[in-house]
DNA sequence: AATGAATGAGGTTTCATTCAT
DNA sequence: CATGAATGAAACCTCATTCAT
């Protein structure tokens, strides 16, 4: 029937919507406490459903985390494809990857994925249940390697430094540990930083002239 | 008597080379497992004690990573102290410290350190228990930039480039993350990658001839 | 909705039941083997219950042994209370609260009320979280002395023995230490012992004739 | 040899000497922490020597309150013994009793025998280890118990009420609980307190004239 | 479908006791 | 003898997960 069909449509809709949400005020919280010192307890209240509702959508706290990786991941990725297909050069786009990261939409999150990825702790997560995720990161990674190599054949980028060095460098940068400090400082706004911090990878990965 | 003094100093010597048996120990765990997927247990039935025999050496869990990480800190201090007396180039000497990190003796330690600094978790453990060790990060960092400075005043960084940037973007090389990554496709030894990110910092800084 | 006001009010009264049971439990363990001696665990599994289950109710061991001390003390300020209604004589009432305390309900919580109150370890537990319970105690002892004042007043009791040590020796007379000796001898049922203890007192306080 | 025997006693007496002083020390600790909350370490480092040496002179920890409540109680017995021998009045000797377990020298002591008395903990510990405790009580009460029915058969106490009731309400009256409140309020030195209280319960069993 | 009370494994920490030195 | 480092059992408490309602 039509309107079965709409009020499960409707539901699935409320779910999605929920699970967003569940996903945005996790994130938040292991942001602030970090993995192990939030509790399901603390997310769940924060959402305002109950503990068991969680999981619903989630099997374990495990796949939560995994779920954050993803989707952000993800998010990452559509980024990087609309900067392929820009018409612009290639420093331009790994330029505009870079304020996508720290100065634009994604700043915040640019932390807990940095936060994540390190530690130990989530490593040995990864390897059991986010098999799928090491391939999102090595995406990332080929698609930033891909725009170097495309830099280098039009002779922008220096090809005597390997380019999975090059690409391991700026993935480098993208790391919020030092960025906080300079941020606290207060002498600069994002944008400064990432344009100085662009600035010293791309003069140091130009071609000799 | 002589032969208590003899005993006592037996005594105490056996006591830090005890000690140090722990740190070490637990460093490596930690390292495998992350910190809150370690217990006490398995750190005691590594080093072959009772779990209690740690607890006479350290008040605590945290005080056992603060010590470790306190410690390791310490030696980079040392080994930066060590380049700042050497009289080759401010270049020379981050490139040093760079090697260091990364290809010499603290290879291992660097990994640990980046994993504990980073992790929302224990930026409150820091702020509770280790005050000083934000100092000793602190430490480093003048260090470093005291190094970019007298290199600016050769003449041979980019003085257009704000000193605490730089820094902060050669710390951000100090970072396993892509490292390991990078030791893991087997095309390099770490002595080239320090080489070649080096080479990418020091291009990116050098002064505009 | 209503049954959803039930529902709810179901729930709370399992709970408010269960906590109850708890706490008559813990009463029981507390009073057998001390308060160090018992685990909760001990407790939980007589309760029939998960050590957490416990902690659902009471946030600590200590949060347990100080509410079992404050339902008591509130429930023999309450029969002090209906006591103070009676319109019989000062000795009378006081006798009645004896009774209430050795030969009544209560003769079994008298003797964990005493052992806690005794013992310097909870002296320092009350010091910190129990802060209402000297009052509690308090309130009993000004209770009592409110009614030997009385009696004073009317001319029954002695006015040249200070209130303060009156009440205080009635006070060391709920004490159930040797009271067990005396029952365990079994020559003597608790009314009799309650009514030549008592009689002891009040012809020791009595007005000369 | 003599000199053997010399050196076996002289060393006899250090021992002894020790071993007082130990259980001096553990008297002070436990009345000011509680049994519990006392570690074996406190009580050595406390009299000065090692923790191990605690375990030469007694077996256990347990086996060291027991022997505090030994020593004092024999103690008692002594000066019941003395009393005994006085040719006072039954009731003179019973107050000098009280002056002794209040005012004199035992006065701090009396606090601990009464804490250790009550407490569940250490009723199971004397029913394991200390079976001659109960009698050393036993043989307290009994002496009381003697002098009353002395007084009785002289026709100054109550031959109506049991002995074993007064001997019950006597020994009530020895309980630090309420002892403490009084001193603590500052309007009595501990002579008033014992002479009062000695009033109010010499007066509730003299005999009716 | 949502709830949240119940569970219980697992972690940190303490401390009485032992024993090699 | 005296020592005190080492032990390890046992306690308290947390929290991810389940499941009856």
């Amino acid at each position: 029937m039509a309107s079965s069909q709409v009020h499960r449509s409707l539901k699935e809709k409320q779910r999605q919507e929920r699970e967003e949400l569940i996903l945005k005020v996790a994130q938040d919280v292991f942001l602030e406490r970090g993995y192990h010192e939030t509790s399901m307890d603390e997310i769940a209240s924060r959402v305002g459903i109950a503990k068991g509702t969680v999981y619903l959508h989630f099997p374990g706290k495990d796949d939560l985390v995994i779920a954050i990786f993803e989707r952000d991941m993800q998010e990452i990725l559509s980024q990087m494809d609309a900067c392929l297909d820009c018409q612009t050069s290639p420093q331009a786009r790994l330029e505009a990857l870079l304020h996508f990261m720290y100065a634009g939409l994604f700043s915040k999150r640019t932390q807990l994925l940095s936060s994540i990825y390190h530690s130990a702790d989530r490593q040995r997560l990864f390897a059991e249940k986010g098999g799928c995720l090491r391939d999102l990161w090595e995406r990332v990674a080929q698609r930033v390697a891909q725009i170097l190599e495309e830099g280098k054949a039009r002779g922008d980028f220096d090809t005597t430094i390997p380019t999975s060095i090059m690409t391991s460098t700026f993935l480098s940068l993208i790391s919020p540990k030092s960025y906080e400090r300079l941020l606290a400082e207060g002498q600069f706004v994002p944008e400064d930083i990432v344009a100085h911090t662009g600035k010293i990878f791309f003069r140091g990965i130009q071609a000799k002239s």
